[in-house]
DNA sequence: CTATTTATGGAGTATCTACTCCATAAAGAT
DNA sequence: ATCTTTATGGAGTAGATACTCCATAAATAG
């Protein structure tokens, strides 16, 4: 008989009191399932991924999959959520650091190296280059993945236009034109460390990424 | 009764000269059936490209397309040719002309904002973007997509080698660098384009790549 | 205790996807 | 005319893919 230790379905009352859910727990860790999920969509995309590999990797049967996750598409939804606050996490962290905000953008291009590059996961990136080539019918997913890459982009903004508060950027300069450079500039790095390009190869990318930076000579 | 006044298959002869094949002569244009199956997987990826729908467009039956091009992955190899010499021929032009390699790139990143948001064909390339989530057992086609990829890096690196020549690139520079740089903005491109970003946007992304131009103050 | 709720095991399935088969048609070769 | 070669029409198919069903198990609620 098998106990769950880990994957105790826990709810949090009105009151702050916490007690177990009802219904028969659940055997397995969804935090953990969802995880190895995620690393399978980060390595295949949506269409790559099949369903037999997922719920293997996971470790469920398709009932279970299904109580616990819905469908393929939300599983995926779900996966992005964790990628974002996981492996993604160097993104919001690298920017924002305090300094100039070329200092942020440079640490972000040398973070951005790292993690494409490192062990932790495959490489590259789950968000820069998923939902590209989708079916008319799967509009609402690729609506989704642009709508997160948005939203990175948004991030960039939002620390530049604190430099420019800061007074480290001038008052006129486009700051949505320096976001749009550095998300190619991150897009393109996720293809290349697709192709198998190194840290020490994105690394200068990323230098000299930096060297277009407004108004500073090389 | 159907006429073949297009599809007609001519063979090249030892002595040069041309006559029928052999055979039944074909009742379709090769050519304009694999340029249109060229678009759809540009649109649509390689596997987001049904067979279906591969089909229709060039009007075959299952029959017919097997016999002219073997399998899907056969056309979608014929078609990535077809992409190099017509779509994607905007590449290697904007980087053959004259003048210092600085302004190669310079054509060739204007060029690129060009043909990525134009209306001839689906928003981006084919090229960048493909190949890059494919499962274990298509390791072949991502191979070659990275080989194509990798084609247009070695193009770039024999303009800038054509720059150190002809004096315009200092001696010791890191010609493989640059390439590589430029080769990232661009796959970044394909994928702002396929967001939606427009012509002006990607030039002005492309202006400001040219920027990190070695040596060079902005 | 019974009722209710949630999770699981395991078999089953509609649809799609890329591909195959074969009889027939239409050309050149001899 | 006959043979060979290549193309076509149209039905058919093995396997994959994402998903469903239902009987049963294990928890809480009252």
């Amino acid at each position: 008989m098998l106990t769950a230790t880990k994957g105790l379905t826990m709810v949090i009352k009105g009151e702050g009191q916490v007690s177990r859910a009802r219904g028969r727990p659940r055997l397995f860790d969804r935090t953990a399932a969802l995880d190895r999920a995620m690393r399978v969509f980060w390595d295949r995309g949506y269409e790559g991924a099949t369903f037999d590999e997922l719920i293997a990797v996971m470790g469920l049967s398709p009932s279970s999959f299904y109580n616990a996750f819905g469908s393929k598409e939300a599983l995926y939804r779900e996966a992005v959520g964790a990628y974002l606050t996981g492996p993604g996490g160097f993104f919001p962290k690298a920017l924002a650091g305090g300094g100039p905000a070329k200092d942020a953008f440079a640490r972000l291009m040398m973070a951005t190296a790292a993690a494409y590059t490192d062990d932790v996961g495959p490489a590259g990136c789950m968000i820069s280059l998923a939902g590209l080539h989708d079916a008319p019918d799967r509009a609402d997913l690729r609506d989704f993945m642009r709508e997160v890459r948005e939203g990175s982009r948004t991030l960039m903004i939002e620390r530049l236009n604190e430099g420019v508060r800061n007074g480290d950027l001038s008052e006129g300069i486009d700051v949505a034109q320096i976001a749009e450079f550095f998300e190619t500039v991150s897009r393109g790095m996720a293809v290349r460390a697709r192709d198998g390009a190194d840290r020490r190869t994105l690394e200068k990318i990323g230098a000299m990424a930096l060297d277009a930076w407004p108004g500073v000579p090389s």
